[in-house]
DNA sequence: ACGATCGTATTGTAATTCAATACGCAAATA
DNA sequence: TATTTGCGTATTGAATTACAATACGATCGT
């Protein structure tokens, strides 16, 4: 973007770009180059210079400052400790929030959340299907746990997590071999199935249980029963989760102790109501 | 904004728009749109028309759809149930995420907070310092909570929150007559305080006790206590709470047991580290 | 069958953003 | 202490970009 590349980029032939040939015509890129720099500090958590978030966005750093500036009154950066550098502001948090109070199912699901929590004395999460990952929605911990497992808006890939088995369990063939292509299927822990038979096996497993069981492929030492929630036509857009730790549990333990709360669970979020 | 309204407001007097004096040079209209787009789902959560999101967010109907169809494209919005109308898309929660991470005092506090709410059984929560309001950043509840009370990004006015008297008691009273000048001081329940003198009076006693503890003023029936978290400069940035019933407790008897673990907590997370 | 409203697409106009450049300041370097 | 480097900020001419009116086809409710 920018520039002469941008010019090029503006011609009839657009090359190959990144997404999947989005029209240009419509497309704002300010607003697109503003969005850049705040999915700068995806990858660089913490105060970044102007020229450093130049350089992740792939911006000018004139273009950045702009951007920051504008960012900066609206309240979605703030400045850094002694007025050098920029991070995000509270004011993300405020679209999250209103993320989460706009689905119907997410307030549904907060108390049967709580619940099951109770209930198992063991970690449940909420995800949310999108495509090649899932991402947490609602999570309650038990104990102590990793500061990550803890953190709303966490996102982890669909192929090798157990919502995403079990959400894939609810999809046709064809849409499973979509994601699997799709996917970078890069290993996560050293036990994470990468290969994507064995991964479709796992799925149909996932289908003839009526849950997926996942241990040690996205971190080391948890165990993980997870079951699709299913909208109104019964496509799945969610997944419970229940997860625990291997040196409490064995697999199967853990799975035939709670794999029959997940499904009920899941199966109460089911159906009856739009997710949004 | 746009077309003939907004080519007067970019003459050199700018009358009085919004906030106080932005440099209309730098600021990136487009960007300032797309965000406008996004807040105004927080009027009105769930799917709307391109019409209904022109009409909230003060923006012509072409306007908002291309802003609509970058946000689209970017996974910030997504289409309504039956491709009908636009809400909220995921990606909002990856900037809370990123957000989330980048501040280490929300790292250093998530396991203190855990076992503060183990060792308290009561709601705890953790809430981010911003002028008027406090943003909620974690919160871990007890038993059953209201939706609202469980979710991130959730804001609540500095005047009449827990959290809020204790980091105003943290502040100079300078800081503190500037922020009551500036809040509209709306009673959110009949108990809430408007009159700043009662409210400087709370924050007086707050110095004094080095706690806040506030009652109904929120929400009827819950009581909290609240201690400020400082920085390295000593300056208030947060706060942690702690919210129960007061069909539990008296406000004296809940102040008594709960004031000291909020303030040991608060005292571990002040100082030593930046927050961001 | 009709009318309203939805999301989508097009297009000429001109206002907007772009990016090079310069500035003052603070901190790291020598 | 002198110097350099990098920071955030501000300005400006050029032209790319976004604006908003308009039209279209589909879908729903009457």
């Amino acid at each position: 973007m920018g520039g002469f590349v941008n010019s090029l980029a503006t011609l009839p032939e657009q090359p190959d770009e990144d997404s999947p040939a989005i029209d240009q015509r419509q497309f704002v890129n300010s607003l697109g180059k503003g969005i850049a720099v705040l999915e700068a500090f995806s990858s660089h958590p913490g105060a970044m210079s102007l020229q450093e978030i130049a350089d992740l966005a792939g911006l000018d750093k004139s273009t950045v400052q702009r951007m920051a500036y504008t960012l900066l009154q609206l309240g979605y950066l703030r400045k850094g400790l002694d007025g050098r550098g920029f991070c995000l502001g509270t004011k993300v948090l405020d679209r999250a929030f209103d993320f989460l109070r706009s689905w119907p199912l997410i307030e549904r699901a907060t108390p049967v959340l709580n619940e099951l929590q109770l209930g198992s004395h063991e970690r449940v999460d909420l995800s949310i299907f999108d495509d090649l990952t899932i991402c947490y929605a609602i999570r309650r911990q038990s104990k102590r746990q990793t500061f990550y497992a803890t953190l709303v808006g966490r996102r982890i890939p669909t192929f090798c997590s157990s919502g995403g088995r079990a959400i894939m369990a609810r999809l046709s063939d064809g849409e499973v071999d979509s994601i699997l292509r799709r996917s970078d299927l890069i290993a996560l822990t050293p036990k994470t199935l990468t290969d994507p038979d064995a991964i479709r096996e796992e799925v149909q497993r996932a289908r003839r249980e009526g849950f997926s069981l996942v241990h040690d492929e996205s971190l080391i030492g948890e165990v993980a029963v997870a079951c699709a929630v299913l909208d109104h036509r019964a496509r799945p857009v969610a997944a419970v989760h229940i997860a625990g730790s291997l040196s409490e549990w064995s697999p199967e333990s853990f799975a035939k102790r709670f794999s029959p709360l997940a499904a009920e669970a899941a199966g109460a979020l089911s159906g009856a109501i739009a997710p949004f």
